[in-house]
DNA sequence: GAAAAGAAATGAACTGATTCAATTTCCCGG
DNA sequence: CCGGGAAATTGAATCAGTTCATTTCTTTTC
């Protein structure tokens, strides 16, 4: 099956391929007449004008950027999404976005495809999977293409914007000691995140500036999607005497956390009366539960915003910038699902 | 600010616009010296090969499909583009999405956009303001660019993949009214949507079907977002005596379900004691939320799989192929929103 | 130190559209 | 039926890279 091209549509045709040009772009110029039998044979030959090739020449060049998140059903990602698309709206861009799925492989693809497509520069929530395989972003740095990291990446200094998820977590059971918390555990996230092992980091600092002792069992591995969760919390309890309950959750991020509300509900333990339960991220259907989370606001928008910020000046730059740093804070926010012990 | 070429590159390296290609597409056939010394050279002059002019020539031809969504942050949307993705994924192509907010002009560009770049195809949840202003799917229809609409679109007809809003509604409230409910309103979306529409006609239907009468009354419009939707639902509960309130609500979709929901818990009303509650679409939060909602499902994963499948027949065809038309089933969920008030 | 083999570099042809100055066709008034 | 201006059409140049047969430069070998 081989390309149709303009000029064999033109040969077909009986016209030259300029007059079919004037077909393909609208152009007043061609007779009624002229412009049917075109149309006609066009779609006889089923010809597909390649796009590559009409930009090749075009003196308008369009002005877009790409996001390349993890997980298209997760809000985080989806806030994120939505405040670069909003300030690269502003500035004039499109704004497409992809999913890697937390594939390695599959972020190496998407990001040659956006600069394979003249997509003038990308956002990347960076997958990095055992040993550092980043040659993809050396090789967009080899083009001089222009793109912002929502991560640190170990072995390549690159535009990143990100938010300190060590202090975050460190923060939030600061408060839980210190409201009179003694059980206290941490339901952690996916193994091979970066994310996690910072929380987890995040949680063991806050004991060690406190008169409390942390053990290795704190640590509780629940995985990070909903079904998962919910299952291995309804296990943990289960697998355990009651005067064995820990008094506080961290969770590793708002979803989980819903599951968790979700399996102690199923458990007849009460939230936050029994057991205080702290999320992550802020998502938006975080507040809208009707026992609103309490949880570590990520400024998801702001996160966006700052790297969509960035990243065109970059795109905007006539010489090679170095690399901007951009570490944003959270915010620590009280609601329903935890309680003070003491004072 | 000028483009900068490879010629230029090369010119200015002293070498031949061959050798810097080699270097961009790290050939071996390079010497490692003269590799340093052209990289240099191209951080300098911060050059970026133009990915439209690279892929002119170059024999492998990725495979790409787009998706336009009317929003980012709305469950049902990323799980239709989840379904998609899985099914392109499987063909080996990528998946790239974007959001029009449902607004024409930014569906109208982003669908220019992905033309240009060569995206083979595209599905698209159209958004058709007032008058039908579908130029731009006459435009990709000229150039034979393979697409797939997730809703119809009065005069165009094209491949689509949809729901019988009308018929689903319909259903919900038929059951409603079965089970005793005399006292029931619809909150309605956004006045613009075509689903709004189909909807509020499926509503309709239900009455004229039975014993009851409709009054227009019963029709409440209560805008799509959350924040809202929590509003209206507030006022329009305050501004009418208890005997006038109503026995069941369906709503226009899930989160506007979740705002009533939460708007009628801050009034004290109970769920499903009081007042049953309806949504549409089953998002994924609605199960998770803690009165499990019940909702008519929409096959999201499907819609988008057989999008897909759609596409992509249509971008591996030689020959243009006759529009197709598919309806699928949504699916009456019952969970614990709603009661039955007699037999 | 010359010949052969291998490595590195060249540069013109090529990709498939758009563009636009030049040419041909059409149409209308005289 | 002719002339001239407008309308329609032509086709070669152009865009910015890749490709690859050919040439030039290095090594290696005896």
């Amino acid at each position: 099956m081989k390309k149709v091209t303009i000029a064999e549509v033109a040969k077909r045709a009986n016209y030259s391929s300029g007059t079919v040009s004037a077909v393909i772009n609208a152009k007043n110029s061609v007779k009624p007449a002229t412009r049917d039998h075109i149309l006609k044979v066009m779609k006889e030959l089923n010809f597909r004008p390649k796009g590559v090739a009409r930009n090749l020449k075009k003196a308008t060049q369009d002005k877009s950027i790409g996001i390349i998140i993890k997980d298209l059903n997760y809000p985080f990602y989806a806030s994120i999404a939505t405040g670069a698309r909003e300030y690269a709206n502003s500035k004039g861009y499109s704004v497409i976005v992809a999913s890697s799925e937390s594939d390695h492989e599959r972020e190496k693809e998407l990001s040659h495809l956006f600069s394979e497509k003249d997509i003038k520069g990308a956002i990347i929530a960076p997958t990095v999977e055992g040993r550092a395989e980043i040659e993809h972003l050396f090789q967009l740095r080899m083009i001089n293409y222009p793109f912002v990291l929502l991560e640190d990446v170990k072995g390549i200094q690159a535009n990143v914007v990100a938010i300190d998820n060590s202090k975050a977590i460190k923060r939030a059971v600061t408060y839980l000691i210190d409201s009179g918390h003694t059980k206290i555990v941490h339901f952690a996230g996916p193994p091979n995140s970066s994310h996690t092992q910072e929380r987890i980091e995040g949680f063991r600092h806050a004991f060690s500036e406190s008169t409390l002792a942390f053990h290795k069992d704190m640590i509780v591995s629940i995985g990070s999607n909903y079904d998962e969760s919910f299952a291995k919390t309804l296990e943990y309890f289960k697998s355990r005497s009651r005067e064995n309950y820990p008094t506080a959750i961290v969770c590793f991020n708002d979803l989980q956390a819903l599951a968790v509300l979700t399996a102690l509900k199923e458990l007849k333990l009460c939230v936050p009366e029994d057991i205080s339960v702290i999320g992550n991220d802020d998502i938006y259907y975080a507040k809208i539960y009707p026992v609103p989370l309490t949880t570590i606001r990520a400024p998801q928008h702001e996160i966006g915003k700052r790297a969509a910020e960035i990243l065109i000046e970059n795109i905007e730059s006539a010489t090679v910038l170095p690399p901007k740093r951009v570490v944003l804070d959270t915010e620590f926010i009280i609601r329903e699902s935890s309680k003070v012990l003491k004072h």
